[in-house]
Formats: structure tokens, sequence, C-alpha cells
DNA sequence: CGTTGTGAAATTCTTCACAGCG
DNA sequence: CGCTGTGAAGAATTTCACAACG
């Protein structure tokens, strides 16, 4: 297990990183730890900030700013070292846990997710996949077998599941959220189109191919149709 | 400070607003519109920003102003009449045109995407997969045939896609990506875990899993941790 | 009356410019 | 000398408060 003290200067005003990254910073301090790994696939042992920002499509303003909400892991006038920045990213997103994920629903997309190889590569590892018909109960998806969505509660919770998948319609998608809920999971990610309400304390993200489209098709009718002059 | 001017009054019914729109309230304005879908679909005539809010998950303040941006259809003392608003935002966000969607990726995931029911539903038609798996070529999803990923060009622009979604291998993506704008498309929506480079005047998008778990990860290990343990 | 629409304030995010350090 | 790290400036976004209006 990795561990943040093998900084030689420690951080100044106390015991540990706890200080809050802006939310903007840790969607992009994701795409930076990819760009590293891809990097050190290749063997690169260092990298500067303009470089590593051209691989990640932000500036190199955005790039330092963010990284100095991490730490300062870099050597003036040399660059980032790969490996030693790519372990700090990790640590200040938590990835250095192991979260367990359980997935409910195995539709073509659920199904997709659970054989989607991105995550047992950094820390996730699908632990159960959920389906409500009992046609698909049973059956294998990669190397789980699916359970059955009645035994939702009892199967997270012997699986230690602390995220949750959610790949279902949106019919049932805020029944299934709360269930997920009150077995304990405080993480959720949904791809149900629809709007999830939760509690204060549990954390939701969406992804929307619907919206994304919607989104791409503004900017597409802005492009096509010249009407900003007037 | 000289930006375009706009019409000092937008006319309801009349020519669209050329203004342009912040993209967080166009990301949000696609969540205003399926909200809006499901109260048409129960019948609700009438919704209120407070409520309309709630049901979108945001503050009714950043309601208002992302629908000021739309125009004023709204009634004060009243509230927006569901179905007209419904038009009107669809029509802001070029949901007005036919948008053809081509899949390249016929995997796991893009399979899903195909048969998802979502695209059809507001404009959204998907008119080609492709894979370049000869195994898969030829091969039925949904109602559509799988193509191959070697003829590419010719049956993106026979179709008249101009818009493509990429649900393949990272490895690929930026090969097939250059490929899919040499043949005119100018608006991608990209599942691949990889930072793709497009030339201006090229929409691209991302969605990625991969990204959203570990942003989860980020906040779960904050609740978990709220004083670390050095 | 009650609710929208909107200037203005407050907050967050990005960019700039350069000091600091190897 | 070159590149990082960062305070300060500049933009963008969100929130507030209330005038306008049916």
């Amino acid at each position: 297990m990795t561990s943040l003290e093998s900084s030689p200067h420690a951080v100044p005003g106390g015991a540990g990183p706890a200080k809050q990254i802006p939310p903007a910073a840790v969607a992009r301090l994701t795409i930076y730890l990819r760009a590293l790994t891809a990097l050190l696939a290749e063997g690169v042992d260092r990298v500067s900030s303009e470089s590593l920002a051209e691989a990640s499509g932000v500036s190199p303003s955005t790039l330092r700013k963010d990284l100095s909400h991490v730490g300062s892991y870099g050597t003036r006038g040399v660059g980032y070292d790969v490996q030693y920045l790519n372990r700090h990213i990790a640590a200040a997103l938590g990835l250095t846990h192991d979260w367990k994920v359980a997935i409910v629903g195995a539709g073509n997309l659920g199904r997709a997710l659970a054989r989607y190889g991105g995550f047992e590569s950094r820390g996730f590892e699908v632990v159960a996949i959920f389906d409500a018909d009992q046609m698909v109960v049973g059956s294998e998806v990669g190397w789980l077998r699916v359970s059955d969505a009645a035994n939702l509660e009892p199967v997270l919770q012997r699986t230690g599941a602390n995220m949750a998948v959610l790949a279902l319609p949106a019919a049932v998608a805020q029944d299934v959220c709360d269930r997920v809920i009150a077995a304990g999971v405080r993480s959720i990610l949904s791809f149900a189109p629809v709007v999830l309400q939760v509690p204060p304390g549990v954390n939701l993200r969406k992804v929307d191919m619907a919206t994304e489209l919607q989104i791409l098709a503004y900017h597409a009718q802005r492009a096509q149709d010249p009407a900003g002059t007037d």
C-alpha cells in the first residue's frame, strides 16, 4: 500500500492532505492520471506541464493550478516524474482504497459495463451484478453470475459493495436507488435517463448519452445556422 | 468588451433567439427538457420554476436564469405552460433538426447504445453501426445490420450521418475519429477512454465511466476520512 | 397576490505573469 | 537558463433580492 509520508518535506499546517480540491480540478485530475498511465506504458520517465497539458487537452496553466491542489510534486526546471506524480494524484483521489462496485441491471448496458476492463485497472472491482428478470438471473457475465435483484440488500452487504452503478430503465431507477442507499451504499453512478433524488451524504453522478447528444446538437445547430450576426 | 449585439427584445414565435447560451446552461436545459417530457406524460399542464427546479435537481434561481437565455416563455404569477416551454427549449437546443447518428464499434457498449431507446424519442436516429471484426460485420443489432468499418466513409455519406458515437478501444479511437471527421462529421461523442485531438470546428464530447467512478471515489474518500489518518 | 425575469453581488473557475528554485 | 508553483487579474457562473407584471 502506498503511503504519503515518503515526501521529504511535510505538508505545512497539519497531518494530511485533507484540503479540498475544486470539483472542476478533480474531474481533470482523472484525465491526467490516464495520460500519465499511458506515458508510463510508453516508458516515459519525465514530463513537463506543457506536454502533459497537451496530452490531456487542457492549458498548461490549468494543469499546474490543478496539480498545486494536490501538492508540489514537480521539479523546477525539469518537470514531473511520471510515476511519482501518478502515485500522488491517485492517492489524492482516494484510489488507494479498494472500491467494490455493484452493477444493478444486466441489460445491454449493464453487461457492457461489467465486461469493461477499465474498472479493474485502477482500484475498482466489480463484485456483483443484478437483474430483476428471472430469465437473466443466474446467467454468467464476465466472471460473475447475475444475482436476483430481489436479493439486492443481502448480496450488497455480503460482497461489501461500496459503490453502485445503475444501468436500468428510468421507471425503476428511483426505487432501486433508494434500496441501494438503504443498504448502505453512499456512492452511485447512474446511467438511467432520469433525475434521481438522494438524501444528503450520498454522492450521485449521472451519465446520460441523450443529454450529451443534445448538447452536441446545440453546438452543431449554431455552427450550421450563422444566425449570430444580426 | 464589444461582443455580439442581439436584439433587445426576443419576440416569441418569431425568429429564434440567436444569442449564445452559456455551456453550463445548455447542459441543464437538456435536463429540464426531460423533466418537462415526464410532466407532459403525467398530464401536468403548468409548472412553477420551483417545482421544475426540484424535479431537475437545481435551484430555482439557476432554472430561471437558464430559461432567461432561451426567452421569456413563462407567465408571472402562474408559471410555465409545460408543452409550450418544452417546445421552445427543444427549438433552442436545435432538436428540430433530424440528427442522424452513426455508432462506430459494435462491441458490448456499441450494441447497448444502438438498442437504447432514448435516441429516437428526441430527434436522434441511429442510421448505421460499424465494426472492424469480420465475425461481427453483417450481424443484426436492433433493426440495423453491422457495417464493415472499412466502408466507414461511403456508408457515412450514403446514410447522411451527421453525428458519430465512438464506442471502441482507446487504441483505435484517434484513427477512427480522424476518418469520421474526414468524412464530414462535425459532432462526435466518444466513449473511448482516451483524450482525442480534433481540429477546430469539430465538436467533441466525452463520456467516461472510469473518470466518473474516480470522481465518486474522491468524494467517498473525503466523506469516510474527514480527518486524515496519517 | 404570486411568480417570473433580471440587474447586481457573491462565488467559483481560468488565465496571466512572474517569483522561486533546481 | 528553464520550468514549476502561485498570487493576482480576469471571466464565468451561481445566488440573491426585488421590480415588473399578468
